[in-house]
DNA sequence: GCCGTTTTCGGCCCGACTGTTTTCAGTCG
């Protein structure tokens, strides 16, 4: 059971007990423990085969012993007995927006909608049929707006998948620029889980601070959409054009801090929050924090201060995922994430230097690579080209082909530093911005562990990255097999490439044993890569919260195929953010010599 | 059903908006 699944179950739960009268707590705790489930990163099922599933935020010993059965058996009798115990077809109605559970339920019992394959059709002709706004709680108004609701929901327009990061970047882009036409607006920001660089993002969380509301939300609500979900004096929903929501929020510049922090979330790190303040007496909202016993508003611009007031040091939004963070501001021992600024160099980038490869070349020159990893400030690029393909060369032919590479990729590197020099004779520091070179290769972990190149061609290459490529379903077992057998293969491997192999949206990662891979990365001093692809992201920032919990040096890198891509290493540092990695967990951020030491394992 | 720097019992985040209502329930984030 993928965690979609058992979020969507929790979730049925949660609604059958609502529909139910049960205890509202309890609902609440079902809800809490969907959300946390749906944004976890690493699978619950993992989490079970470790003994784990309490660790998981809103879950315990209760929804775990459900968990637990469901995983061993199948299935979990009391939820079963619970979800039979109301109408099925009330679910696929809180598909629709705007229908929760009690309404779903009140308009399945009265207009007796039995089949759950066909509710949604069948809601639709009786509210044709004006059968919906004689009834009691309902209206002419909540009937033409469930008509509308299910237009969108046929049409399909509503997107439930989560898009990948740097496409949710690009909307909110559009969008705070169209913002920013208005006067009066002193500043605008994309929040929620964009602020928090969550790998994938499912809505748009808009703020602007402003202390002219109206002409900010009338503006808002002109952005291409389908639909003007809600809109209200401080802020409107819209379902946009392409399928995405969009939330603004509008706040004044005084009170703009609250804001900020109340719309970055997480949620669930805004209860925990919450609670925290309540044990201190405040009342914590997006307008500020009220004294629980006088009701006394105070207003803050800043998070900073915001945080402050509450007993906190400030905490980076990446962090905001109740994994502990409010603890650990308290104790002072928040880690110092990692900045941008801190790479010194990208290690798996590939040019279109032809070797031959079983998979696909880069666009961009040796030269066109460098002159970008100069300007980026880096003092050095890895050249991580894929290995030649094995099922159409020789061994000789592959030992050939990498030693002449070797030899030209020598001639490329001093080719482009002359040239470089002679335009830059006259600068003084022109030696100081030149990055140098290392030659590595990315090598494919065949099937069986092996490496996809021999030894004898290592010779001709400073290090290795090996990744996964194929046979991304083997069983757990012989996948963790696998890894470890490729990581303890040559002491040239000193880097493991997107090790979950995972493709956002489209691929599931490889199954294996990552508490066991890890131990072994460890012992060799292997880095475990931050691919900042913006498909892959990977390793996710559960496992790197995980490995750098374990002392395991990290790389984050773009696995650029051109030069552009190498522009996208801010998505992986944001990944090493999330996993509370610092400067000193990444091998990249160190100075040449250092890193030269590492990798030739010197050190 | 969850959870703990006042607690293993007794609390449980906070507010906006809408529609159908004369004070509130439902839904959402």
């Amino acid at each position: 059971m993928t965690n979609l699944e058992i979020a969507e179950l929790l979730r049925k739960v949660a609604a059958a007990y609502l529909v139910l009268n049960e205890n509202r707590f309890r609902i609440i705790a079902y809800e809490r423990a969907a959300d946390s489930v749906e944004h976890l990163t690493s699978e619950v099922k993992d989490m079970w085969d470790d003994g784990k599933l309490e660790d998981i935020p809103g879950v315990g010993g209760g929804i775990a012993s459900q968990l637990n059965e469901l995983f061993r058996t199948g299935k979990s009798k009391h939820w079963n007995e619970v979800l039979s115990q109301v109408p099925q077809a009330i679910f696929p109605l809180l598909l629709v927006p705007g229908l929760g559970p009690k309404k779903a339920y009140t308009l399945v019992t009265e207009l007796k909608l039995k089949d759950a394959n066909t509710v949604i059709p069948d809601l639709e002709k009786a509210a044709k049929a004006g059968k919906i706004a004689p009834m009691e709680g309902f209206g002419d108004k909540s009937q033409s707006v469930i008509l509308d609701s299910i237009a969108i929901y046929k049409r399909g327009q509503i997107k439930e998948n989560r898009m990948p990061l740097p496409y949710a970047d690009e909307i909110a882009r559009e969008l705070i620029a169209h913002l920013k036409k208005v006067p009066g607006v002193i500043r605008v920001d994309a929040l929620g889980s964009l602020r928090r660089q969550v790998s994938t993002i499912g809505d748009i969380d808009i703020a602007v601070a402003t202390d002219k509301p109206e002409p900010v939300i009338s503006q808002f609500v002109k952005f291409s959409h389908q639909k003007i979900v809600d809109q209200g004096g401080s802020g409107a929903t819209l379902l946009l054009s392409n399928g995405r929501q969009a939330d603004l929020r509008v706040q004044s510049q005084k009170a703009y801090g609250a804001m900020l922090q109340y719309f970055t979330g997480s949620k669930n790190h805004n209860i925990r929050l919450r609670e925290l303040a309540l044990t201190k007496g405040m009342s914590l909202s997006e307008h500020g924090i009220k004294s629980v016993r006088t009701g006394k508003l105070t207003k803050y611009a800043t998070e900073e201060a915001f945080y402050k007031a509450i007993g906190l040091s400030y905490i980076s939004p990446e962090l905001r995922e109740d994994r502990g963070e409010i603890e650990a501001s308290r104790n002072g021992t928040l880690p110092k994430p990692i900045m941008l600024d801190d790479m010194k160099g990208d290690l798996h980038v590939h040019s279109s230097y032809d070797l031959e490869p079983s998979h696909d070349l880069g666009k961009n020159s040796v030269a066109e690579l460098m002159t970008k990893a100069s300007d980026l400030g880096y003092a050095y690029l890895g050249f991580s080209d894929h290995n030649p393909g094995i099922t159409n060369h020789s061994k000789e032919k592959i030992i050939d082909i990498m030693k002449r590479r070797r030899e030209k990729y020598e001639q490329l590197y001093t080719s482009w530093k002359n040239s470089v020099q002679k335009r830059t004779r006259l600068a003084e520091d022109s030696k100081s911005r030149r990055a140098q070179y290392f030659l590595m290769c990315e090598v494919d972990i065949l099937p069986d562990g092996k490496l996809a190149l021999p030894d004898e061609a290592l010779e001709y290459v400073d290090a290795v990255i090996v990744s996964v490529h194929s046979s991304f379903t083997q069983p757990k077992a012989q996948t963790t097999e696998r890894l470890v057998r490729a990581l303890t293969s040559h002491p040239k491997v000193r880097i493991l490439g997107h090790p979950t192999g995972r493709l956002l949206g489209s691929r599931e990662g490889i199954d294996a044993d990552w508490k066991e891979v890890f131990t072994v990365a460890k012992a060799h001093d292997i880095a475990l890569e931050i691919n900042a692809y913006p498909e892959r992201l990977d390793l996710p920032d559960t496992l790197v919260y995980d490995a750098v919990k374990m002392g395991i040096r990290l790389c984050i890198d773009t696995d650029a195929h051109a030069v552009e891509h190498m522009d996208l290493m801010r998505y992986g540092i944001s990944v090493a953010r999330r996993g509370w990695a610092s400067a000193h967990d990444i091998v990249n951020t160190l100075e040449y010599n250092e890193f030269y030491k590492w990798l030739a394992r010197k050190s």
